[in-house]
DNA sequence: GCATGCTATTGGAGCGCTCCAATAATTCGC
DNA sequence: GCGAATTATTGGAGCGCTCCAATAGCATGC
């Protein structure tokens, strides 16, 4: 399994390992007659140059890692979709790491990508502690997603939460609605932001007095914790979850109780992932822009890059809302 | 953003490049003086080994690639779990690639793999050619998990299609079923073998009259149109989906026709995904062995290691069931 | 025909590490 | 207390590439 090196390809073509080493380059300084005799060797021989050796000559690896804090959520696919492509289109090669839910999974990651001199991180929903993001920051520059950092050499890239609430609301209070109850993520990452945001929305829509919050986590299990509690309480006409999976937990009790879906509620979740899509489900959902989110960090990356002192920017970016069967007018 | 090398903590430690290299390397001859000495001033310093030379110098990056065909689908994220934490007790880094459900994507990625001279690689349901794999192997180890290749250096593993099927036509005639309809995966991979043991198992259960296959693929929507189907036509007592994806489109459809699961009809799924365990669903599906298969695949990498030019190994393992909600005895 | 300015090619140093053979320091038996 | 055996440390070559300064080749202009 040895496999041939540029000398090798220098020796069957008959000219040196520099030339060899300028036409994988695209060099524009080789001639037409040289490079197609190298590449035709090089191709006969099996010859694909080794990165290792390429990127520790360079200095530059031309990688960005992309750090993901759970797969199971198949909104992190989504938002894996988007970054990867933007950074490839931008000439980068993308490397993975799922970091499990847990800050000291998601560190020892961050640390593996540093060792391996990726040129940038970017960190969807971290939950690594400050001081270890900023010591990291020190080292290689890092971009938040969907987490306010406030660090002096972050960047950070969000969606606008408060136009989220607002889309939400507007739908919901256009189809007549005026009993809105939000299920909230407690204390996960953008919780907070999405509760407060959606009781300001309530406040400027004039319905102040006919809101109400529940406290939940960003699972479907709290999602039916949640509305068992509804159903022996008072039910509202609308539902808003903090993302689609709470959704999925409330639907799934509404039609053990047999209330209808949106006869007797109407429902809407976050995040438009593959479950609000579902047909079972159809879910009214919010949808992040992750392609113009994704756009945005590879740039910021490519700005730290040239200018690693700059101070910290921070991007929001508006969602939209995806409507589908789960929401309609209330009963009159 | 320079940082410091090996040659900077020797000079630190006042020892030679080579002890600070052992001692990275956590080599037993090195004086417990020595150690602790070169630890402390790389600690001081904030030195970290560069992955880079070290794979280069030392010609083993102790990394395994693992190729996933399709993160969108939840199913892969466990598989991702269960072979990301296996190569990590071996002792390997995991690297991750997405093919997005393209061979040509999965091929691409592969030579990523390849070119950075990982040790081996772990192909989860792969789509590719068997004339890329056939070369690739040539190369570097490979192992197919979940498509049976029979190429000559390509170790395969596979959960056991054949205990699948006779868990769940067992299941389901326990339980007084005898109008079986198996919806199956199409083309997709393995889906010959799933539909092919649906019908031996109902065959040995003497059920070979009232046994019923429709086509389908491993999709939500197929499972909606292959439902709409047997809503217009004669509808089984239980349904046996080819995976959970299928059986969530199912249930999308009967529940909009006002058919109960499972008190009209039972329903199984395959895989034991997020959406199986959904309360929603709820769904009795076919589990997977994924930490065995994770095991058994690793050492398939380590054993082809040591003797590149063994015999192709292919190696079956049994799946359980999964019962939940979805499934109960027939109407009398 | 010869300096001039090109463009195309080359050799060598160096990236940060590992590995090996050689050397230095220490321990042990008697 | 001395050589042998053992243990700890070192220098140097080499991994496969890039990058730079130096050189070779070659058409121009006069």
């Amino acid at each position: 399994m040895t496999r041939p090196t540029m000398e090798d390809v220098a020796a069957a073509a008959g000219v040196s390992r520099s030339l060899v080493s300028l036409v994988f380059q695209d060099s524009p300084k080789v001639s037409e007659a040289s490079r197609s005799r190298v590449l035709a060797e090089a191709e006969r021989l099996g010859y694909r140059p080794n990165v290792l050796a390429r990127q520790l000559a360079s200095n530059r690896t031309r990688t960005i890692g992309i750090l993901l804090d759970d797969l199971h959520n198949p909104y992190f696919a989504d938002v894996l979709d988007a970054f990867e492509a933007q950074a490839e289109s931008a000439g980068y090669r993308a490397l993975l790491a799922n970091g499990r839910r847990e800050g000291e999974r998601e560190s020892e990651a961050l640390r593996t990508f540093i060792d391996h001199r990726v040129d940038g991180v970017i960190l969807a929903s971290p939950r690594i502690s400050d001081s270890v993001l900023t010591s990291m920051s020190k080292i290689a520059p890092l971009v938040c997603v969907e987490r306010r950092v406030d660090l002096p050499r972050i960047d950070v890239v969000m969606h606008d939460e408060q136009i989220g609430a607002q889309l939400v609301v507007d739908h919901l209070v256009g189809l007549g609605h005026r009993d809105i109850v939000h299920i909230d993520g407690g204390s996960g990452a953008g919780a907070a932001a999405r509760r407060d945001w959606f009781m300001q929305s309530m406040r400027d829509a004039g319905l102040a007095a006919s809101m109400r919050v529940i406290g939940g986590e960003f699972t479907e299990l709290a999602g039916r914790e949640a509305a068992e509690q509804l159903v022996r309480g008072a039910m509202p006409t609308a539902i808003y979850c903090a993302n689609d999976a709470v959704a999925a937990g409330v639907a799934a009790v509404l039609q053990r109780e047999g209330i209808s879906i949106p006869g007797d509620v109407s429902l809407v979740g976050y995040d438009d992932t593959m479950l609000a899509k579902l047909d079972l489900l159809s879910l009214t959902s919010v949808r992040q822009p992750l392609a113009e989110m994704a756009k945005a960090s590879v740039e910021l990356i490519n700005r730290r890059i040239d200018k690693p002192r700059r101070g910290a920017d921070i991007i929001d970016i508006a969602p939209t809302l995806v409507t589908r069967r789960s929401t309609a007018a209330p009963r009159a």
